[in-house]
DNA sequence: TAGGCCATCTGGTCCT
DNA sequence: AGGACCAGATGGCCTA
């Protein structure tokens, strides 16, 4: 279920157009050119097709002119099934992405689907390092703080700790760091997506058309995202094969 | 009209 | 041997 195929009629993920009908099949020049090759032999001499008509394993070498094109339609079909479960995949990836979906919006191109989807990433992997810092300090500090309370009381840390009320920004950065979904996007307003500002930018790889940026966070998209000192040797990785 | 993006076909290579 | 994966080629569609 791809909500952006219905309205962009350059769908990645088209309806199964299998072109077994000659007409689709035939429209392809190199299998013309192919036929009309095999033509060519198949006038100059059918001894060769006979020779192996009926056995059951042949070599590709053997096979019929009909045998070879059954063979062609079903790898051809087997190769469009995968590129259509790629381009599924694809879609899945734009769905959970922070930019503008809509009808009246173009879809993001695949290369830029990537990128912006690996800076995305980037940029969450350093929220989290950043809340979880955040978490630790609150905890450290509040620990503290309840030590010299208790020692004025006569109580052991860890008593304290184990029976303490957790500081309520604490509790607030658990819910958010604690217990993360799995498969299922951060929220949007946990992102400070509930603002989107309608500017847009200018950029070679058309992420301006359909990137919304957002005020009060960094900007994931390609762009305008630094890349964070701690994983900025991952930029070196890039995606380079 | 050029350039970008895409779907499809195709042959080669690798893996099971 | 058959299937998956990949990259090159080709042609269509769209936009600036």
């Amino acid at each position: 279920g791809n909500s952006d195929a219905s309205s962009d009629d350059r769908s990645s993920s088209p309806d199964l157009v299998v072109d077994d009908s000659a007409g689709g099949f035939f429209s392809n020049k190199m299998f013309q050119k192919f036929c009309q090759e095999n033509r060519q032999r198949g006038a100059a001499g059918e001894s060769g097709m006979e020779c192996c008509s009926g056995g059951k394993t042949k070599g590709r070498s053997e096979l019929s002119k009909e045998e070879m094109q059954d063979l062609r339609l079903k790898v051809n079909s087997r190769e469009r099934k995968r590129m259509h479960d790629l381009n599924q995949a694809m879609d899945g990836l734009r769905e959970v992405m922070p930019y503008a979906h809509g009808p009246s919006v173009r879809k993001l191109s695949k290369i830029s689907t990537l990128l912006l989807a690996r800076n995305y990433i980037l940029m969450l992997s350093s929220s989290l390092e950043e809340m979880k810092k955040l978490v630790g300090d609150v905890y450290s500090s509040s620990a503290a703080a309840q030590s010299r309370s208790s020692a004025h009381h006569g109580m052991t840390p860890a008593a304290t700790s184990a029976h303490l009320p957790l500081h309520p920004l604490a509790q607030s950065l658990h819910s958010l760091v604690g217990t993360p979904a799995p498969h299922s996007p951060p929220s949007a307003s946990f992102l400070g997506f509930h603002a989107p500002v309608q500017g847009l930018l200018k950029d070679p790889l058309h992420l301006g058309s359909s990137y919304r940026h957002f005020p009060g966070m960094p900007c994931p998209c390609a762009l305008c995202q630094p890349l964070p000192t701690a994983t900025s040797t991952l930029h070196s990785l890039s995606m380079n094969k």
